[in-house]
DNA sequence: CTTTGTGAAGTCGTTCACAGCG
DNA sequence: CGCTGTGAACGACTTCACAAAG
């Protein structure tokens, strides 16, 4: 299976993505070659597992040798990437979306935030980061504007599906929601919820179980239950296991 | 199974939260009863899943009924909760790290975040939202005198490993890690990470394949890798197909 | 001799479908 | 008669272990 365009599973996709940044800072700091054991242990994941994840692509590995850090990260994204300066919106512009704009992982990873939207008329105008926040009104004109298709969502639960609708009506593909709602969406659109709560509350409950109980976490791209639709949550979790 | 004790898998447990948290708002609205058909969907979930979930924990509905919304919210608090007002901290006050101090999804399940902590000494004693922030070497300190055992890491990625060692020997339990690092810790220590930039790469993955293809996304506790120790990923994804 | 790539086996989680109970 | 609770079937992802390649 060395061909490109087979269906590749969630949980590779996700893991893949977090080798793609791991990759990214190892170019960084020069180093020219790795091995799937080096590689898995930066990312938290399992050798075996990420030769598997990365055989979905193709075989970029030489063996005896291990992986070529600039050759893999090319090759990694043009299966992911979407190219530099991939457009963003964000729809929601509170303490969380304000911390977004210029959030080092996004544009590390090449996409940029272009438009900020929120209902409240108060802020519109008001520039954050030196971009400026629209009204809602202007919501379908943003997207048309800046070709964005893909949006985050950091509005209260209550808005979250109307905007959601709205987004969808005007392109966007995709969608990143920390709003506490499940968003309806049709199947082209893939949804990514991150629900910073239910975080704390999972710790909580592996905290209750006492110190002696190692429960394991999910993985970040873990296993997901693979429905047609594309509600997904971001909150995978990965286990780090002690090899 | 309807004894309490058994061992939760994680993916369960991810998303008993998401279903605390849609019972909580059901609660406000005054709504007495609902059917697993009805809370599934309010949760992005399958109706058998989320009996089979609830199942793990005893037998709180009622047949031909359904559940009485106050008493599952009792038992579900009982089971995943750790009390009102659990103390969390955080280490980092970048960006991120300040829209988080107050965030709503954090006071509403019961967590007061009662610290703040970071190594730029030009922040010290400045305050968030009332709060002071302390420098990095009352770190140890801060967490005897809060009681914390819950820790959120928003710091750069090189700085995690060497706050996770602290926060560990300093006896916290769980973290959530929002910095591009896979953290090492001890099996009794739980971790989720959550990669904002990895959400966004999976998004423009999916939208690459395009709009034909319904490649569901990771359901939010779907599948993790069950390892001994507990490293996370909060990017759990939630596929919501249509039924 | 080292490390990759991968079929096969194993494990875990989700979905089905119905018995059980109100 | 409706809806829950659950054993059993199904499917997916992970891990193993080795053949192949450099």
């Amino acid at each position: 299976m060395s061909e490109p365009d087979a269906h590749i599973p969630d949980a590779t996709v996700a893991r893949l993505a977090a080798y793609l940044g791991v990759l990214t800072r190892l170019s960084d700091q020069g180093v020219t070659t790795v091995s799937s054991n080096e590689l898995a242990e930066a990312a938290g994941a399992n050798p075996a597992q990420l030769r598997k994840d990365l055989s979905h692509l193709g075989s970029y590995g030489v063996r005896g040798v291990g992986y070529d850090v600039a050759y893999l990260l090319v090759q990694l994204d043009q299966h992911l990437g979407a190219g530099p300066d991939v457009p963003v919106i964000i729809v929601g512009v509170g303490n969380l979306g304000r911390a977004l704009v210029n959030h080092a992982g996004f544009s590390s990873r090449g996409f940029r935030v272009v438009g900020l939207v929120d209902s409240d008329p108060a802020l519109a105008g008001e520039r954050v980061e030196g971009l400026p926040i629209a009204p809602e009104s202007a919501l379908e004109e943003l997207i048309a504007q800046t070709g964005a298709s893909i949006a985050v969502i950091t509005t209260p639960g209550q808005a979250a599906q109307s905007v959601t609708d709205r987004l969808v009506a005007s392109g966007i593909t995709g969608i990143l929601n920390f709003a506490p709602a499940a968003l309806s969406v049709p199947d082209s659109v893939t949804v990514r919820k991150v629900d910073l709560g239910s975080e704390l509350q999972i710790l909580a409950y592996h905290h209750r179980r006492g110190p002696a109980s190692r429960t394991a976490v999910e993985p970040i791209t873990a296993s997901l239950p693979p429905v047609a639709a594309s509600q997904v949550e971001p909150s995978q979790n990965v286990s780090v296991p002690k090899p």
